[in-house]
DNA sequence: TTCGCTTGCACAATCGATGGTGCAGAAACT
DNA sequence: AGTTTCTGCACCATCGATTGTGCAAGCGAA
């Protein structure tokens, strides 16, 4: 009856024990008997025996004949972050609902290695490609749009395909806003007094740049030239940019505009080893939420990003037929320090 | 010359466009020419052309003939969480320098939904499974077992298959201890002001409340039975144990053990809106490490899950044929307060 | 009784790649 | 020259599911 260490079973060895064609063993058990006008018993027996032998579609067969398989590709730059993961855990929730199968995978933000992923993903017939936060967008796209891949952009705006992104603009003003003005007229911010660490060449750096240096101009003054330390989204970059302001001023400045929390890990690789008292006095904007990120011993502004929106969005977007692409903006949302927000694991059930 | 919007192309088409046949082209492009004495001239006359039409393998037909994918799976509870991403970041390092490709899902902590998506895998013909932290391994093996699906534990052992764990006692053990003797000779903890949060009945968190019961007894010469607050794996359900728990005793425990970042979310909601003094005297231990939680207002002491080690280990033992299911522990570290240790992320290159 | 429609299903091609087998023609050997 | 041994490749079945098409039996109507 029921076979222990054999392969598992297909329509053929169900049409065998059944009697009826492969055919309709297919039809009953993908769903389609009705409209094939394949009596009710004869179904009702074959998903009798489909149960009893633990048939399971063979989706690679499935996904070969009809050239879709039934996956959804989620591309980051990397798992270990909590943006990136909460994207991909709101992405799966979203994926599950409509009865597909979610594949993340993270390119590590390397062009070459963006390419690469994709075509692996198209080699599996993929349904659909959601990439967030590429290095080289287009890039992906040229791989995508011969192979008739559907695709969105997320968090870094391509020129080919649909983007979604946050506002990073508004965000990054709200964001250096309230920076300056968590110091009040007593004791206004200087000038000098605040720096933006972290980002790169990308999108979102160079407007969150621009909005820094605009609000800053305007709130403050002035913004010198060296208010802005690039550092790439490596922790260790970012250390070394910390240390080498220290050893130029002696001191941190009051206040540091952090383009991520990647670039935040920075700082915290800077307070290891060093006094607690030492940064008593600094305010920190971050520009990314991390419910542990915002208890630090010192203010932390962060901005959240919407991503339940953004992906909410870039369902609506991918399923529309293509038209000229366009970016979204989503606009994030400005975190007051110490607090502890629900994420996307707060719809899950659990039992204590 | 080009097919702009045309479909791919397969070997078929090459073998027309070289005037070979399929299974030469096929030979040629998988590799396995020389095997089968191709002419290297005609191999490179179809390399040239692979490379011209741009073709890739259609994996789900290669998946198909072989009934084997070249995909390998990292089933996770959740993704938003950095101990399970930093599992995440590990993992596809790993895959991918043995030219696979990682698909990394999560399960939410559903049994039912872990033996789902073990099956969706398995429909893909995935060649192996990593198994992390699943609430039911053993049923997730009854469903990989019978297709064949190499598959192991991490995390949380099962019966029925080889599982690459944390020493959870000896980590416990650790992490009790260092609460402990932070308290120093001075103002000894006593025994009702250590509090164990979080946790469900599963083998991690037993064997984490056993070391933290006789660790505590043995320093602190007792352990009253309401020590221990399991409170799931959910932020809000351990923000409600700790209302519980002040409402009852007027004030927070001078020490908590908390058995798992996720918990400990739970401790920040519960700080979130209550002034920052109230913590001043609180003394933390977490099962789990989370860079930003370490650096926190009040020490706490972390435990860091050797990631990389047990995932390495996992992959020795996923290869070798199949023996009688074993347990491997693998010792975590203790991570003292305000330390920002290196993760997946640093053996990533990145510009600035 | 015969025509025509419906019901219920079987047949067979197809998706793209793989790999066992077989077989010409060339080269080597007797 | 005849035989054996390579070379170099083509042929074809196969993996499992899907789907357009065809067709026999059943039934009602004329």
């Amino acid at each position: 009856m029921d076979q222990r260490v054999k392969k598992k079973a297909t329509i053929y060895d169900l049409s065998v024990l059944s009697g009826s064609s492969p055919s309709t063993v297919s039809a009953v058990l993908n769903g389609t008997w009705r409209k094939r006008r394949i009596k009710e018993s004869t179904a009702e027996t074959i998903l009798g025996l489909a149960e009893r032998h633990q048939y399971t579609t063979n989706l690679q067969a499935r996904g070969l004949r009809r050239s879709r398989s039934g996956l959804v590709g989620l591309m980051l730059p990397v798992h270990d972050n909590r943006y990136f993961s909460s994207m991909a855990q709101t992405f799966e929730g979203h994926v599950r609902s409509r009865g597909q199968c979610p594949v993340v995978v993270s390119a590590s933000r390397d062009p070459e290695e963006e390419r690469r992923t994709a075509e692996t993903l198209i080699s599996y017939s993929i349904d659909q490609l959601f990439i967030v936060g590429a290095t080289d967008p287009d890039g992906v796209h040229e791989i995508c749009e011969p192979a008739g891949l559907k695709h969105i952009n997320i968090d870094l705006p391509g020129a080919k395909a649909h983007s979604v992104i946050s506002d990073n603009y508004e965000g990054a003003r709200m964001l250096t806003e309230a920076i300056i003005r968590h110091f009040g007229n007593d004791d206004p911010l200087r000038p000098d007094e605040l720096f933006l660490f972290g980002g790169r060449n990308d999108h979102a750096s160079r407007e969150r740049i621009a909005a820094f240096h605009a609000t800053k101009k305007a709130l403050v003054g002035a913004d010198p030239d060296d208010g802005v330390q690039s550092s790439g989204y490596s922790p260790d970059i970012t250390l070394r940019a910390f240390e080498a302001l220290y050893q130029r001023d002696g001191k941190l400045p009051r206040a540091l505009f952090i383009n991520s929390s990647i670039n935040m890990e920075g700082l915290l690789r800077f307070m290891a080893g060093r006094p607690a008292e030492m940064f008593s006095e600094l305010v920190v904007g971050c520009y990314d939420y991390d419910p542990f990120g915002s208890f630090l011993p010192f203010p932390v502004i962060m901005v959240r990003q919407n991503v339940e929106a953004m992906i909410t969005k870039a369902f609506e977007l991918i399923d529309e037929p293509t038209t000229t692409p366009q970016t979204f903006l989503i606009t994030p949302e400005l975190i007051q320090p110490r607090s502890a927000l629900k994420g996307p694991l707060d719809t899950l059930k659990d039992v204590a």
